[in-house]
DNA sequence: CCTCCATATCGACAGCTGTCAATCTATGCG
DNA sequence: CGCATAGATTGACAGCTGTCGATATGGAGG
């Protein structure tokens, strides 16, 4: 219809002109959410943040049960979260088991957000 | 006690040494998490995506509801998860509303990953 | 005024998430 | 060996989250 294709291109004119620029399709924006989706818990983010204080970017479970308040099993829980996703690596030492960054894997995440 | 104090000096120098460096606290953690829990969606970093791809930064919902294959009613929850997060801006055109990325908004929302 | 259209809001519901208590595993020590 | 301790795993459960259908709101045009 001439009716309806004059109506439609007044439109596009006032809102929806079709563009062919770099978006995010649906597997990286599944794969990006995966990784934020780990940072976006405050003890989670607290956990990061005393690893990355800690003598040589390491902390061991002892060092991270007791500020954030939360029994053992969470804060395991929360570290395998964090080791999952690429963030930490975990490293057992004799009795202990010592949590470090994964070196870089913060700026990445970081420029996930930045290059949307 | 002497013998409670003993007993903590030994655990200390085995596992548990106090340091005073900077480290998150539960209220800033919590404020990072809010914005950071707004960007930890597949759907909301495509929004995203395709509004900073838009014309001017800018995109309408018209522009945004058929990409996602979502309905409106959700489309128009994420967008309003993304404003509340003060990631995107909301502007009124006529009948149509129109969504911008808050300037330096992402990259302050980066930057609570790499500063942790 | 009445109707159409774009968008927002509401109510409901399934699925996910953070937390804990209890239990399991494995390492070091006597 | 047998026990104590660090940490992981499991099961349960409340609360949150993403989604949809239905409905409300509000501007544009006849």
């Amino acid at each position: 219809m001439d009716t309806a294709a004059a109506i439609e291109t007044a439109e596009d004119q006032l809102c929806c002109e079709p563009r062919g620029l770099p978006v995010l399709n649906a597997a990286e924006a599944h794969e990006a959410a995966r990784i934020l989706k780990a940072l976006s818990d405050p003890n989670r983010l607290r956990l990061l943040s005393i690893v990355k204080a800690g003598d040589g970017g390491k902390a061991c479970v002892c060092d991270l049960t007791e500020p954030l308040d939360l029994g053992q099993p969470t804060v395991s829980h929360h570290l395998k979260i964090l080791v999952d996703a690429g963030l930490l690596e975990r490293e057992k030492r004799g009795t202990w088991a010592y949590y470090s960054l994964v070196p870089g894997a913060l700026e990445r995440a970081a420029s996930l957000i930045t290059q949307l």
